[in-house]
DNA sequence: ACTATTTGGTCAAGCTGCTTGACCATAATG
DNA sequence: CATTATGGTCAAGCAGCTTGACCAAATAGT
């Protein structure tokens, strides 16, 4: 592998992402939510599955307890999540998804599955398929955090 | 392509790219260049052949060009680019590398190989090339927008 | 048991990187 | 050669994050 070539895997990859994300956003505004950043989308894939905890979101975001609180506290004053007490520790709060947070993730997701699939109709189901699994077998496990 | 796919493919595709780019920044820091952002590494990108315009870099960039001009000033601030005059438009100043520049540029490049690197121990060279293809097929022209 | 430390969370202030708005100098246009 | 467009900077403001201080509840130490 030289390192040329490692340039312009390293290009592709990164323009790739850059136009999902862009493709994402722009499709979740198309359909009616406003105000939702990038950031509040990996918040709420952390918060699909059984809520979480700020310092949960938090660590999943890269930043700050006091940044992730006040991601919540702006995501709580748009209606997109809510604090209930937290089941087993007086101490924290679990922040969980409302029906309108439900309804933005849903968007996302088919935003998500319109700009893949404006890919698939270039490289076909099969190629597809390959770009996953060569995907997987290299992203990392942790928390996909918004970071460049 | 069902929703739930589109989502795994996104997934991992982001969390590669935020892993890399990560990964470029910790490699171009352990090379002994500080302050330096990912932003500015896209902006080495556009300057390296050639150099650019301060209007230019910031289409490449995605901002506004008064951003664009802070950056260049932070970056000849700090010694990796100079403005020289534009030899056919006296309004405009082209932006060049500095050697310190060049420098860092290549660090980038090493550390984005080492990365890269990486992942074919995993994949395979045969495989690499197949994902590079692939990625190749997808990925938009334009400049790399660091959005998200 | 009860002190001491850790952990979850918020409040407050500050900084960084971008934006919008105004402006000047040179180029392009009619 | 007057008008408009373009390249660039200065200034002020804002959004999103940080660090620092602090409180309440949980956990650990003896």
């Amino acid at each position: 592998m030289q390192n040329s070539e490692a340039i312009a895997l390293s290009a592709v990859l990164l323009a790739a992402a850059g136009e999902l994300t862009q493709r994402i956003h722009e499709g979740v505004v198309a359909r009616g939510f406003e105000g939702v950043r990038p950031a509040h989308g990996f918040t709420f894939a952390r918060l699909a599955s059984d809520g979480a905890t700020v310092t949960e979101i938090a660590a999943h975001l890269g930043v700050t307890k006091q940044a992730a609180s006040q991601i919540v506290e702006e995501l709580v004053r748009k209606g997109y999540v809510e604090r209930r007490p937290h089941p087993e520790d007086a101490r924290a709060r679990l922040v969980v998804l409302t029906e309108l947070g439900w309804a933005c993730t849903r968007a996302a997701e088919e935003a998500a599955a319109d700009a893949v699939g404006a890919w698939a109709e270039v490289l076909g189901e099969r190629e597809m398929r390959a770009l996953r699994t060569l995907l997987t077998s290299i992203a990392p496990y942790g928390p996909i955090k918004p970071a460049w």
